[in-house]
RNA sequence: GCGGGCGUGGUGGAAUUGGUAGACACGCUAGACUUAGGAUCUAGUGCCGCGAGGUGUGAAGGUUCGAGUCCUUUCGCCCGCACCA
């Protein structure tokens, strides 16, 4: 009986469906299941294109699919969920263009999917399937939302906490002291302020510290697309879909304060379990670096008002300095700080402390204010300010501030003994009320600069602002002003991607203004120039010119000075960017210090005299969530008075609204816009038309206009809705949770079923998104631990990217030509245009195709044919040539052209375009299908070579529809079955390195199978006997599973194939029928081969599905030999083998080798010099 | 420029702590069989050489009894980030 894979995985494809062989089990676990320890498998969802599913996208599927199976054998209950990303703007294109639904398009786009899935034999537990399209699902991606609304950072505690303790904190002292993720530019209040505030104002105020927020933010607006996009959506300065042209604009959105997260982000890549090379992307992405912020202070101001006096930058004005300063230090405590805080914290000893708080121009570390008692911990990374110690006790002292100091040593040695003191103390001060310090304005007055090299700030010549920086209109002098305004204009119209494209350019204006140096007091200039970014830092920049390139090269162009502060350096010709090694020099009091030094003084002096600090800046930027476009999750926000309200959980989900055009409104709106009942009606919790609203609101874009301020107008409680929509990102970045306990309709996931089910064990999926959607995701699991809906705070323990599979494409070629007066010769310029003929350019031969190799003879020109080969070869260019040549020259017959030029000739140039691959075999094509299937080749002739053959010429690339070498499963499935679709993608190479997809190869997996399958059947007949196997297929057999658990535990699926493959070949030579190694084998092998193992395990008698059946376990027993076949090598060149013993001894090894006649003939006579014996291993003859 | 990764036959790729380089497969060559097929089987196949033998993992050097593997230098390719201060 031979192997009909298809009616045999049609067969088991059916039965698991029908039996729910793959259900995984949620806790409590009963049956067999019981006690089975949980793992979960996880492939990246798909988004349902229209295009169907290619060989490339199944890889990473087949990949986790055999892991899933190997861990069900294992004993596992094992996870193995499937479902689709099924927004997207496909879907919504196709709307646009031909009016179907997108809902519609998807939902025939998944249907394809599933069918073509369902082909290849994966083992998903399909009553998990999720669609994050779908009401039921979308629902708590709204409600994720509302929480992140509902939360604010608490950067002390490192977490995200409810807004309304927030609330709670500003009621009772205000903002100043909050350490708090916000926006830049929030106002300090105090307690007193915030209780008077309105209740419209505090909203807004909140909105600048909530986790999701609104706010007008310089977004990437893509004009073609009609969105704005994320960064990690703009790959070269253009949007990844579609490549078109990017720019800046200023647009009120959406936006998630991922940036609180950064560190948290950072440092927990090194709790999983992910490649180098990815989470390396994820650092590049964070972008963390430090270094120190520095103000300095602006000396000219237009108008010449205000002319700053030398104190102008006095103690009081750094006070938001020093503030941002405790901030930082809260960030990074010492573990002595840790430990105290830790016992001080949440009135542990009944008083309130507060941790690295400002008092006057100093921070003290720990200080109760009721009490008056200031803790301060010395040593630890602080202890650069002993030298001031002494001096701020006493100012502290004279405020009626009691010190205590301890060490470190102290703190860690005996913590008890110092709580006790500290308890005593508490007791002997008088208590009082505690006085609200004030914060004055951040950013008073000066430039803000961040730089990673504060060590060289004496060598600074001039200031650089971005042109966009808010400063710039408010330092530029009158006579400067028309330049600036010039050079803002013209750097504003330079897309993101000129600007990309053209580093090489310098350009920049002075500004007129000059700012102080904080050391030196030296004025310096303040100039802008655009190759400063708005976006990163302070979007200023201290330029030091011997320091920087960039500086160098702007100095250097405007002829600013460049002073050298590096000792031993030559900056004159280009800047000096060097750590370690170096001296710094000209520099007052870091003169004479190496860089770390340098560095640490540097920041300690500024910290003294309140000119800056030591910080560290991200790169990662907040990330824009609002989306301009139609098939997207709602909002479930509605505005009133301008503000965002969000709707509550038990009138969620929002749906979509359905529109007429899913284009932007003519008024540039979303195209929710579009939407005839798009409004909110708050006292009965629906949506209601959008006849409902008041007038005035019916122009959305006056979200500031409230009701109650136009005359007459009544609150009816009917509010606009939001009319963008969320971006791809928001459904897939948590999805892996709603797996655990899809269908909930209480929770996005059970506490039971996320506690039982963790997190992801194993996620497979591409790399391309290793800044977007693992990111995002990362986010929103830490945010949902810390609001306590999730008991792990990484979403993926361990990640495999897959390799792409490339696509061979196939090209055909025409020709075009160009006539030659000889061998040697063009025609002239003069000649063509006289003769009015082909005119320079290559003629074209339509319709007509020439094998590649032929082409190639065809090109051959030599300046005058010498040998006969030579010859030949012209002659058959002129033969095949000279025809068409005929038929264009009797268009130009009457211009004599024939007499006057000879076409001895020919100049050609090929023309290549692809040819669907599906009619090339290896590299000849096959003309007679391609003639009958594909229309435009129908009256086509094709040129073929000697042995009239047709080849193309072929090149790797990405699969794609557009290419013609898009290889269908389907077709695989059809022609060789799922099971060598599965092992051959598996066989192909490494999974996470891309490699060429070739056809051709797929027949050596396929004859595997059919050999394996032979293994069990004598001729037609299914037959497998009792016999004992022999002890040399039980080696065979255990030297397998031994590799091939190996194999699959290291990912390495390629190498198991090609042990199975080893392993059939030695069974079959062996003759091997015995059940006892045939039984198990059939289990080896399900996870790669399901329905070949299926059918076998049937035949062997056994009624469940083998997927239920134990992994074989691998015995020792079976492989132990008794000699080694060893290679002797000469000088470490091997020469021969040798069969020896294995128990033998060095000695013996070595006498026996020295005896053997290959020996002493390569020797010839000569004693060797050594010999090397690895017993079991080798043996090494140095002559 | 910075960071990560990779260079092995005609092709995809194997090679454990440094220990027989090229497993397995495609392709190719020759042969067998045959109611001609995209079938099956046998043998061969890194390169040079009839052979003995020599040579060989991008290149050069080093460590070692022994290097594809470790170290140094260098060349090439791929990926990520990028006027990031």
């Amino acid at each position: 009986m031979s192997y009909h894979f298809n009616k045999i995985e049609e067969k088991w494809q059916k039965y698991w469906a029908k039996n729910n062989t793959f259900k995984a089990q949620n806790p409590p676990l009963s049956g067999e299941k019981e006690g089975a320890p949980k793992y979960y498998v996880l492939d990246m969802f798909p988004y349902p294109s229209g295009a169907g599913l290619h060989v490339g996208h199944p890889l990473g599927y087949i990949a986790s699919d055999i892991y899933a199976r190997f861990k069900r054998h294992k004993g596992f209950n094992v996870l193995h969920p499937q479902g689709y990303d099924s927004f997207g703007l496909p879907a919504e294109q196709y709307a646009i263009q031909t009016g179907q639904h997108p809902a519609v398009t998807t939902e025939n786009n998944i249907a394809r999917y599933r069918e073509q899935l369902d082909k290849i034999g994966f083992s998903f537990d399909w009553s998990r399937e999720v669609r994050t399209s779908e009401p039921d699902y979308y629902k708590w991606t709204q409600w994720i939302f509302i929480q992140l609304f509902e939360s604010w950072y608490d950067q002390e505690a490192e977490k995200s906490r409810p807004i309304s303790e927030l609330v709670e904190l500003f009621s009772s002292e205000g903002n100043t002291r909050v350490n708090a993720a916000c926006d830049e530019d929030t106002e300090s209040f105090s307690a007193d302020e915030w209780n008077r505030f309105s209740a419209d104002e505090k909203e807004r105020i909140l909105l600048k510290y909530r986790l999701t927020y609104l706010a007008e933010a310089e977004v990437n607006w893509c004009p073609q697309l009609g969105t704005v996009l994320a960064n990690d959506e703009i790959v070269n300065g253009v949007s990844e879909r579609g490549g078109y042209p990017v720019i800046r604009k200023k647009m009120t959105q959406w936006s998630m304060r991922i940036s609180a997260f950064a560190e948290r982000l950072l440092q927990d890549l090194n709790k999983i379990d992910w490649t180098e090379s990815l989470k390396e992307s994820q650092r590049n992405w964070i972008g963390k670096s430090v270094g120190a912020m520095v103000e300095f202070p602006i000396l000219s101001f237009p108008k010449g008002e205000e002319k700053p006096g030398p104190g102008y930058m006095t103690g009081g004005n750094n006070a938001h300095l020093l503030l941002e300063k405790a901030r930082e230090n809260r960030n990074k405590p010492t573990e002595a700080e840790k430990t105290l805080w830790h016992n001080l914290r949440n009135k542990s000893l009944g008083y309130k402390f507060r941790q690295q708080h400002l008092i006057d121009d100093f921070i003290v570390d720990f200080v109760c204010l009721s009490k008056r008692l200031v803790v301060e911990v010395d040593g630890g990374i602080h202890d650069l300010q002993v030298e001031t110690d002494e001096q701020r006790t006493k100012i502290l002292e004279s405020q009626g501030f009691k010190v205590i100091r301890f060490r470190n040593e102290e703190l860690i040695g005996d913590i008890e003994a110092v709580l006790e003191r500290i308890k005593t103390n508490l007791a002997e001060q008088p208590a009082i009320r505690e006085k609200v310090q004030k914060a004055p304005p951040s950013g008073a007055g000066g430039i803000k600069v961040f730089t990673t090299r504060p060590d060289t700030i004496f060598g600074v010549t001039f200031m650089t602002l971005a042109p966009e920086h808010d400063l710039v209109q408010k330092i530029t002098t009158p006579e400067h002003r028309e330049e600036v305004e010039a050079y803002i204009e013209a750097s504003a119209k330079r897309s993101e991607r000129e600007r990309m494209a053209d580093v090489k350019t310098i350009s920049g204006v002075f500004t007129g203004a000059y700012a102080k140096h904080p050391f030196t007091g030296e004025s310096i200039p303040v100039w802008i120039g655009d190759y400063v970014l708005a976006g990163y830092g302070t979007g200023a920049v201290m330029a030091v010119p011997c320091g920087d390139q960039r500086d160098h090269d702007f100095a250097r162009h405007f002829d600013l000075p460049i002073t050298n502060i590096f000792e031993n350096v030559d900056v004159s010709q280009e800047a000096y960017a060097g750590k370690e090694g170096t001296v710094i020099a000209n520099s007052d009091f870091l003169s004479g210090l190496e860089y770390k030094e340098a560095l640490n003084k540097v920041i300690l002096e500024l910290e003294k005299t309140g000119h800056g600090y030591g910080k560290t800046n991200y790169r990662l930027r907040d990330a824009v969530f609002s989306r301009q476009r139609y098939w997207g999750e709602p909002f479930p926000v509605y505005y009133v008075n301008g503000l965002p309200k969000m709707i509550d959980l038990e009138h969620l989900p929002l749906r979509l609204p359905e529109v007429e055009k899913y284009l932007p409104t003519e008024t540039g709106e979303p195209p929710l816009g579009n939407a005839t009942d798009w409004a909110w009606d708050t006292k009965n919790n629906k949506v209601v038309s959008n006849e409902m609203l008041k007038k005035v609101q019916h122009d959305r874009s006056n979200r500031d206009v409230t009701p109650s301020a136009v005359e007459g107008s009544q609150d009816n409680g009917v509010y606009p809705l939001e009319l963008n929509t969320m971006p791809g990102w928001a459904g897939s970045s948590w999805y892996l949770f709603r797996y655990m306990d899809a269908g909930n309709p209480d929770r996005f996931v059970s506490e039971e079923a996320q506690k039982y089910w963790e997190n992801v064990d194993l996620y497979i999926g591409g790399s391309e998104h290793a800044t977007g959607h693992l990111l995002y995701s990362r986010f929103w699991t830490k945010f949902l631990h810390d609001r306590g809906w999730l008991t792990v705070e990484e979403p993926f323990k361990k990640l495999i990217n897959q390799g792409m599979i490339l696509g061979e494409s196939a090209f055909i070629k025409r020709i075009g030509f160009n006539l030659a007066k000889s061998f040697t010769e063009r025609l002239t310029k003069e000649e063509e245009e006289k003769y009015g003929i082909l005119q320079g350019k290559y003629e074209i031969i339509d319709n007509i195709y020439f094998s590649s190799d032929v082409v190639d003879i065809l090109k051959v020109s030599k300046s005058k044919p010498e040998t006969e080969e030579e010859l030949r070869m012209e002659e058959t260019k002129n033969n095949i040539l000279l025809p068409f040549y005929t038929e264009i020259s009797k268009d130009i017959a009457e211009n004599g052209l024939k007499n006057k030029v000879q076409p001895v000739g020919f100049f050609i140039k090929t023309y290549k375009t692809h040819v669907p691959v599906q009619f090339v075999l290896g590299n000849k094509l096959d003309i007679e299908n391609l003639k009958k299937e594909e229309n435009i080749y129908k009256d086509a002739s094709f040129v073929k070579n000697e042995k009239g053959e047709f080849l193309v010429d072929c090149e790797v690339e990405k699969m794609s529809k557009s290419k013609y070498n898009v290889v269908n499963p389907d077709e695989i499935c059809k022609d060789y079955g799922a099971d060598t679709l599965r092992m051959y993608e598996m066989f192909l190479g490494p999974l996470e390195q891309a490699k060429p997809w070739n056809t051709a190869g797929i027949t050596g997996v396929h004859n595997f199978l059919k050999k394996l399958w032979k293994l069990y059947h004598d001729g037609d007949e299914f037959s497998v006997s009792d016999d004992k196997p022999s002890a040399e297929s039980l080696k065979t057999f255990h030297k397998t599973i031994k590799k091939v658990t190996e194999d699959i535990e290291e990912f390495s699926f390629n190498t198991s194939v090609s042990t199975f493959m080893i392993c059939v070949n030695e069974l079959t030579a062996q003759k091997c029928n015995s059940l006892e190694i045939l039984e198990p084998l059939a289990v080896l092998i399900a996870p790669y081969a399901p329905h070949i193992a299926e059918e076998l395990w049937e035949k062997l008698g056994n009624s469940n599905s083998v997927s239920t059946a134990a992994y074989p376990e691998y015995e020792e027993k079976y492989l132990v030999e008794s000699t080694k076949n060893y290679p002797v090598s000469f000088n470490g060149k091997m020469r021969f083998t040798m069969e020896l013993p294995l128990d033998l001894s060095k000695d013996e090894i070595e006498k026996s080798v020295l005896a053997d006649d290959r020996t002493k003939n390569k020797l010839d006579g000569s004693t060797p010099k050594k010999i090397i014996v690895v017993p079991g291993k080798i043996v090494n003859i140095v002559i």
